[in-house]
RNA sequence: GGUCCGGUAGCUCAGUUGGACAGAGCAACAGCCUUCUAAGCUGUGGGUCAUAGGUUCGAAUCCUAUCCGGAUCGCCA
């Protein structure tokens, strides 16, 4: 049992022995001990006085002796106001180290244990233009939640929307025609998802002076959008694609597979993969019946053009359309549609949609909708929206090419480690190879921590230029607490001193007390994580763990400790704490390198 | 205008279901490598937790109002 846990059990038998009643879980009240007071845990009595009906310092003394005389795992007390003090022997710290030491997967529960299945939707890039930074925040909290959700028992799958159809791609389509000369990626050496996206861009400038220049001759700038030469091109083109026609058809794949093809060098050097992807041009037309089922049990009502809506507006909403007035469905249509495919297909518990916070209205109005459809499971959709990111000079614009592109951004943090690296010589005896994957992964690893360690609800700001540091609360320092850990164990084995799987000791210091304590809160932090989706509390867990193990080691002698009992502890307790370090980097998608 | 989210040190962020004098990192300054990796460690300075009320033993945290920033309210996705 986790320490924690046997004083809240301890608290409860006391409570219900010396006051004669069962406390409510609300009045139990056990904390980690501040640091500036003595002891491990701390329980607040305030709470409880109105059980006791006493004064606090009496409560918690009554408490403290009854728990003391109880409970052998506890070595002392003492009060201050009404925080009761608990220190734990160290006896059983050992203990806690030991079983830490021996278990198979320590924090993670078993795979499938939980019997719950969860699908994960992330990434869902549009085919038109690169993917960027706000991708990668979403790529990488995608990833990340969903690794967490698995370490919970959870069979999870991972799954990408790739929205490969619509007016954007006919854009892209119809400029590569008019603009290209039959420029491709191979002929260009512009990889594909690039080439595309210079096409998007291509169009919207030429569109954009299309505009301008019917407004000139007295259009109004409304009209002018809907009516310049390209729109209405583009809207041909797309008519065109609906109806299968082969040359756009044709067109269309092939620009597609360029863009899949960079897209799958930018997910492999990020580092992300998925279960199964999904594509809306083979989902957009699901959703349609749904609307005429909607219709029969008088949820949704139809207007006198034919379209369909339904009407939000007790709920706080608004109304909201369903089905165009020619018969075409929108966004929303398609993902009732794969919702409810999803969920009959792999027996889902939960669906967690990782997008922006822009789209929140879209994801309240989906769940109202499916409820009022009758389907029970739509309280089981989550949207996890996270917050923009942004750079110094604001909002990222890509049509107006202010955009950090995410190849150049991982190529950004490689270069920076590999200088970083070679200034300090750290990987000069390794092999080129080896040192060049080291590089990568702390380049990457930086990155990663960098965004994962921020609240994933909060915007954030991110300055390419400042923004990545390698030293301080980063992934780098964490990778590197690693790193010398295991630095430590080769030393070990060189000197042919074995690391035990359990030690037996009744007293130690009290910086090995606090990182057994750190490393014992792993697995409460892993079920918090998935409790609220948030990634972000691994990290800043984690990297409270690395700067304790950092202190302790500057401070004490590892290999060198004489008394041979000490020494194995101190060996074991780092064994773990790489450990931990290690299946918590792991749960973030970050590697973690033996040397560095 | 309605709804939602945010506002904590110069900058980037933590702060568990309300708990002890609000914590880290960066930046600045001062120290520590003949000792297991100095991408490290130690120290100094830096705060009206946006503002004003309220709830209570106790509020950065909960409630109300106000100010500032963002998102959203489309026959876009």
């Amino acid at each position: 049992m986790q320490p924690e846990g046997i004083l809240v059990q301890a608290l409860k038998l006391s409570v219900k022995e010396l006051y004669g009643v069962e406390p409510d879980d609300i009045l139990i009240q056990v904390q980690k001990t501040n640091r500036d007071f003595e002891g491990d845990f701390t329980i607040v009595v305030f709470p409880i006085l109105r059980i006791s009906n006493k004064k606090p310092e009496d409560t918690a003394n009554e408490i403290g002796n009854y728990i003391k005389n109880n409970y052998p795992e506890v070595e002392s007390f003492n009060v201050v106001k009404g925080f009761l003090n608990i220190s734990l022997s160290h006896r059983f710290w050992c203990e806690t180290i030991n079983s830490i030491s021996q278990a198979d997967d320590f924090g993670f529960a078993p795979p499938h244990s939980s019997g719950k299945t969860v699908m994960v939707e992330f990434s869902s890039p549009n085919t038109n233009k690169p993917l960027h930074l706000g991708h990668i925040r979403n790529n990488i909290l995608g990833f990340a939640v969903a690794r967490v959700l698995e370490a919970n028992g959870h069979k999870v799958f991972k799954v990408n929307l790739v929205n490969d159809r619509g007016i954007h791609i006919c854009k892209s389509m119809l400029a590569w025609q008019k603009f290209a000369h039959g420029e491709t990626p191979s002929s260009s050496g512009i990889k594909g998802d690039f080439l595309v996206g210079k096409y998007y861009v291509a169009f919207e400038q030429v569109y954009k002076k299309q505009v301008a220049e019917l407004a000139a001759q007295g259009m109004s700038e409304e009209e002018a959008r809907l009516k310049a030469p390209l729109i209405v091109e583009a809207q041909e083109m797309l008519r065109r694609w609906e109806a299968k026609d082969p040359e756009i058809y044709t067109l269309w794949e092939r620009m597609n597979g360029w863009v899949y093809s960079g897209f799958d060098t930018t997910y492999k050097s990020l580092g992300i993969e998925f279960d199964k992807v999904y594509y809306e041009s083979q989902t957009y037309l699901l959703g349609k019946t749904i609307v005429q089922e909607g219709l029969d049990k008088g949820v949704f009502y139809k207007r006198p053009d034919g379209s369909v809506w339904i009407d939000l507006t007790n709920n706080g909403l608004d109304e909201k359309l369903l089905l165009r007035s020619d018969g075409t469905s929108v966004y929303i249509t398609q993902d009732i549609g794969t919702a409810i495919q999803r969920f009959t297909e792999y027996h889902l518990n939960d669906h967690i949609y990782v997008v922006g916070n822009e789209q929140e209205y879209h994801f309240q109005v989906l769940r109202l909708i499916l409820a009022k459809l009758g389907y029970d499971w739509s309280e089981h959709l989550y949207h996890l929206s996270y917050g923009m990111v942004n750079l110094p000079e604001g909002k990222m614009k890509s049509r107006e090419g202010i955009v950090v592109d995410a190849d150049d951004l991982v190529e950004e943090m490689h270069t920076t480690a590999r200088d970083m690296s070679k200034e300090l010589g750290k990987l000069d005896d390794v092999e080129p190879h080896e040192a060049e994957k080291v590089v990568n992964m702390v380049g990457l690893g930086a990155l990663k921590y960098f965004i994962l360690k921020v609240d994933p609800k909060k915007n954030m700001t991110f300055n390419p230029k400042e923004s990545i540091d390698f030293n301080g609360n980063t992934g780098p320092f964490i990778q590197y607490t690693h790193a010398r850990i295991q630095s430590v164990m080769r030393k070990a084995a060189d000197m042919k001193i074995a690391i035990p799987k359990t030690v037996g000791i009744d007293k130690m210091g009290e910086k090995e007390k606090e990182l057994i304590k750190i490393v014992s809160l792993f697995p409460k932090t892993v079920n918090e994580a998935a409790r609220e989706l948030n990634p972000a509390l691994v990290a800043n867990y984690v990297y409270e763990l690395a700067k304790e193990y950092n202190q302790f080691y500057h401070e004490f002698q590892i290999l060198r400790e004489e008394n041979g009992t000490i020494r194995e502890l101190r060996l074991v307790i780092s064994r773990e704490v790489a450990n931990v370090i290690r299946r918590a980097f792991w749960l973030l998608g970050i590697d973690v390198p033996q040397r560095m």
